[in-house]
DNA sequence: ACACTAACCTGCAAGC
DNA sequence: TGCTTGCAGGTTAGTG
């Protein structure tokens, strides 16, 4: 589900509700996720007070007294304060109990999240690339990164050591204000294009989490409330329907087991 | 180092 | 009304 605008969403709408709470309680109703929830998790974290929560990529980072608690929301997770008791739906797999009364319920119908607890740090953060809204990406970076591959542009801003945070959507969306075919050699972009490139990432995310993410079935931010960036979109899950520059049928193909929707008239 | 594939899992829509 | 197939916001492990 979640790319970085919609890990962004969750993050501000949960933060309020957790910042120097201590967690009085955890209940995990399902250990099998992406990798199994840590086993001792519990021991560990009761009773400890958030100290701070932060996005690395796609991750939320909630960082305790003892360690730190790593939570990815896969293609289908969600995060969501409770304010008074709630019943349990269907794939409701973790619940945090707050000193407040508060509670932080994790929803993941295809259980491709995760929930890591480490006291140091998480192999899982190693060897990504930067994060898109930071001053280090630009044309240059990428062009620099881009040099001589073969892979086609957009598993390439895909790839989280390359640039993190940008997946399907927002690949498929900043390619099209580029210009660039989805399915071009990276290794076969100009600089000047990619600095475009770059700057459409940016503008995208950025307009993306100011429209509260993008609501496609089941995403909510962490009070409930769906993102509204889906009413944007130029080409994403637009497949026949007309180029919104150009009116001509907008194409579909697989790249890298994705799919890719873009104009063949305005992207080149 | 790079490129590509299968795999993890459930829900839903389309086709027969 | 079923049953089967394919696809979905992500990421890693394995192969060549």
């Amino acid at each position: 589900m979640p790319e970085l605008p919609e890990v962004e969403t969750t993050l501000r709408g949960i933060r309020p509700f957790l910042l120097g709470e201590t967690i009085a309680d955890i209940t995990i109703r399902q250990r099998s996720l992406r990798w199994p929830v840590t086993k001792g998790i519990e021991t560990s974290i009761r009773g400890s007070a958030i100290k701070e929560i932060s996005r690395r990529a796609k991750y939320l980072q909630f960082h305790l007294d003892n360690g730190s608690m790593l939570v990815h929301l896969g293609m289908s997770g969600s995060l969501r304060v409770l304010t008074q008791p709630g019943f349990w739906k269907k794939h409701d797999h973790i619940e945090l109990k707050l000193n407040s009364g508060n509670m932080l319920r994790y929803h993941d119908p295809r259980r491709f999240g995760s929930w890591l607890w480490s006291q140091g740090g998480h192999w899982q953060l190693k060897k990504l690339g930067p994060e898109p809204l930071s001053e280090g990406f630009d044309g240059e970076y990428l062009y620099r990164l881009s040099k001589r591959r073969q892979v086609a542009v957009k598993a390439f801003i895909m790839n989280s050591s390359v640039v993190v945070g940008v997946g399907n959507i927002y690949a498929s969306e900043s390619l099209f204000l580029s210009g660039i075919r989805p399915d071009r050699p990276a290794g076969r972009i100009s600089k000047k294009r990619y600095s475009m490139l770059a700057n459409n990432i940016k503008i995208t995310l950025k307009r993306a989490i100011d429209r509260g993410g993008t609501t496609l079935r089941d995403y909510s931010n962490g009070n409930g409330d769906p993102g509204y960036f889906k009413q944007e979109l130029f080409v994403y899950a637009r497949n026949g329907l007309p180029c919104m520059n150009c009116r001509s049928r907008l194409t579909e193909k697989r790249i890298g087991q994705r799919s890719s929707v873009f104009c063949m008239r305005c992207q080149v």
